[in-house]
DNA sequence: CGATTAGGTTAGTGTTTACTAACTTTGCGG
DNA sequence: CCGCAAAGTTAGTAAACACTAACCTAATCG
């Protein structure tokens, strides 16, 4: 998937609309006045909103896949990977809760076949990265063994998931990242 | 919060029409024809489309709490109230689908200020009768004592969520009950 | 028994939505 | 500097939306 300057350009003025007032904010013209074009010049990069979306999605996809990969190729032990991939994701919300926003929309797209689709893949890239880095850990001694990974990567997304959805629902009015690290550590201990 | 015949008809329709094909789906159009009445008949019940969501997540939040409180009534350990409390849960949303996709449509009302209040009370109500439960739990050592309840309860909490969020996601194909079980019990292996 | 009211109807309103038709401008390669 | 395509414009459209006005009916009750 590779994208135009103007796309991206597209890409994140949408991410910044469903930030701001979430999904129902993202419209035609809204997206057009933001850019601060008309509404046709719109479908001159994108041939429907849907795809738009859909490019939203896929962008945030690539850029977390990025972010894993490169946590993938550090010499640190399975356990200390899962520290640091909670750590890269807590931060990255708290820079951009735009993003926060998009993930939780997630959930709106039931309707529209091929965005859940999208969805789903992006969920479960997600969660395989963490069963990976798991069992990973479970080799090298640093994670406890007993625990069956897939529903560790549940533990583990679900409580990061849920931190975020509570800091959504408060307005992002507590402090994340200190958040993040309390249940980092908890995860941590439990790991262990 | 009382509601009348009529009302909880309205509420039932409306959590069906989210049910089937989310947030989206719930139209005035298609509420009235769902009971079988005129649009305009709506409104001799609710004053506006906001007031029947709002009336939905009530009714979930009293169902909720009924369900909540008749565990704590129970002579079990917190350990064994929080086994209950998963079972009950999953067993409630396998059962109804639809409350799932009203519980995740929660996400989409961030644009309506007294939706976004009721949402955050729903779930904070929710977890603070899980906190309530662990330190109960580690009081009379069912539960370990050196983790924070808080976080206990975001951990139990979102993972949960996690799972049934995939069962969505998945279009409800994998066996909920079981996966719950199996989530039930490293949940309760952690906290031991 | 007459008045009031709760609860239904048909018809329609203004607004917002995603999107299109048709035209114009701009920038670039030969 | 010509031709042409890419990328912008204005003006508009049909459909869907939440909601209202005006009217009707039947039950309740003093």
């Amino acid at each position: 998937m590779e994208f135009s300057k103007r796309q991206i350009e597209i890409i994140n003025a949408a991410t910044d609309l469903i930030g701001e007032k979430g999904l129902k904010n993202l419209t035609t013209k809204n997206l057009a006045a933001k850019i601060g074009f008309s509404e046709p010049a719109l479908y001159r990069h994108f041939k429907s909103k849907t795809a738009i979306i859909q490019a939203v999605l896929m962008f945030y996809k690539q850029q977390m896949k990025v972010g894993i990969e490169a946590l993938h190729k550090s010499n640190n032990s399975g356990a200390e990977k899962i520290q640091k991939l909670m750590e890269f994701q807590f931060k990255h919300f708290a820079e951009k809760p735009a993003v926060v926003m998009v993930i939780f929309s997630e959930t709106s797209f039931q309707h529209e076949e091929t965005l859940s689709e999208i969805v789903l893949s992006l969920l479960n890239q997600k969660k395989q990265s963490i069963e990976n880095i798991i069992q990973l850990g479970q080799k090298d001694q640093s994670i406890r063994p007993d625990f069956n990974s897939s529903q560790l990567a549940d533990i583990i997304m679900g409580s990061m998931r849920f931190t975020i959805l509570r800091w959504r629902l408060n307005n992002f009015d507590f402090n994340l990242i200190k958040e993040g690290n309390a249940l980092c550590k908890t995860i941590g201990a439990i790991l262990k």
